[in-house]
DNA sequence: GCGGGGCGCATTGTATACAATCCAGGCGTC
DNA sequence: GACGCCTGGATTGTATACAATGCGCCCCGC
């Protein structure tokens, strides 16, 4: 699962144009080098790419399927614009869709030691030294691995398909925002209560509680989805935030 | 060579070639023109679909992003093939998502007013002689305008497009096997329950009631997931489904 | 001066030619 | 006889040429 999480120079070593021109595009985008509502013409990417049309439409049509781009009417894409409440509204869904995995993975469970690798996870985030600011990234990793395999024992090739239609469209800010933008001593409480959630999801599949199971998933989710906000208070450092430069910033808008 | 053969029964007024070629394939595929597992090589379906390869091609991309299809590791797509196990999936996460949009309706709903669409389905629904076949077509597109509804209530455009995303996968079964594979008496017993949910949750809508609108957004979503198990039991009628020929049918009628 | 129509450019949509890659079959050698 | 290499065909991936369509600008007429 390597979705896009960070502005990673893995569109290199693509085996097809079109796999790298798709990576290259949607970091280009994502790190804001285009402005919002702007209109993408394919002749002009061409140059940048360094590849043909062929590849390029491709990337288009791939990344407005993403729902990086929107089709306009008279044919061509241009870049979508998002509001906050966009990025909200997509963790929510993730969160929904998480929570399902893991209520699907409690009803789902016919051995114990299927749960090994998620045990496995908890241990590796005990390990982890919260004010060490080099183990957030590792806990992005970690908790990807967490994530991934919840969708592995929920069993469900459809529901994970669309957990990553949406993931996309998070910004990576969920799981970034996490850790990433505290101060280390609030840092330190946020780790702590990570690792409780994921103790706990894994405490209600081993019991076959799925609807606890659930609801943690999606409390957890709310979690990182909290932080989106106070993250966004400080612009100075949002702006390094893949995809930030997508989203609107609005004046005075509160929580909706 | 038989010209007379072109599917372009449905998908003849397309503005472009790439719409048409796309609507075409995905009804060749629903309707059973492929086995499951068959590789799709685009030059034989150049001349089938009259359209050259790259329209083809992109509607093959579009189609393995709607789950259709499935990439192979050398290049090209193949028909997927689907488990019942799958369809239950789709019509799961179908009832989360669609649940979500209930709950979202109800915690963001400013206005009464706004209920009204959805108060009008309710009284269509009403209308209907559930005796009547032909008004089984007419309760589809009643349900559809509803679902439509709710998301526009839930006001998340994400979440909108996450569930269409989903639908797809759903061919259909979940509505036209609300009604239309009953007998007449157990049909009419089914639409004043689809009745009674419709109206519940627009009573929970009303009522910011969203854990209570979730809920009976996700368990109507099963009451059709009930059916399609009892639908495809009747084989012989099961055929006449869009997609059912996608479906591996476990052998023999053994499952419970 | 303002509005409408037409012309030209820019851009997308489509077709096709070319290149690279994968698979299969056969032949040769060990 | 079996294994492995090599070659040929088929198929996808990529580039580019061509067609069509929409958009804006300018000019002409009122």
């Amino acid at each position: 699962m390597d979705d896009a999480s960070f502005p990673t120079a893995g569109a290199a070593d693509a085996t097809s144009q079109t796999e790298r021109v798709i990576a290259s595009l949607r970091e280009m985008v994502l790190r804001g080098d285009f402005r919002p509502g702007e209109r993408l013409a394919e002749l002009t990417l061409v140059p940048r790419l360094g590849a043909s049309r062929t590849p390029v439409r491709l990337a288009l049509d791939r990344l407005a399927h993403e729902g990086l781009l929107e089709p306009l009417p008279s044919g061509g894409f241009r870049i979508r614009e998002f509001a906050i409440a966009d990025i909200w509204d997509a963790i929510e869904v993730r969160g929904v869709l998480e929570g399902t995995a893991a209520r699907l993975a409690a009803e789902r469970l016919t051995d114990a030691d299927d749960l090994s690798r998620l045990q496995q996870c908890c241990r590796d985030i005990e390990r982890l030294d919260s004010s060490n600011a080099a183990d957030v990234a590792r806990y992005v990793e970690i908790h990807d691995r967490f994530q991934e395999e919840l969708g592995r024992l929920a069993k469900s090739d459809i529901l994970v398909r669309t957990i990553e239609s949406v993931v996309g469209l998070t910004f990576a800010v969920s799981v970034s925002s996490v850790l990433g933008d505290a101060e280390s001593s609030e840092r330190s409480q946020t780790a702590l209560i990570a690792l409780e959630y994921h103790r706990a999801i894994v405490d209600a599949i081993e019991h076959r509680q799925g609807t606890r199971a659930e609801d943690l998933a999606r409390e957890y989710s709310r979690m990182a989805r909290r932080n989106l906000v106070r993250a966004a208070q400080d612009k100075e450092r949002f702006r390094h935030v893949p995809g930030a430069s997508l989203i609107r910033m609005p004046a005075g808008h509160s929580s909706r």
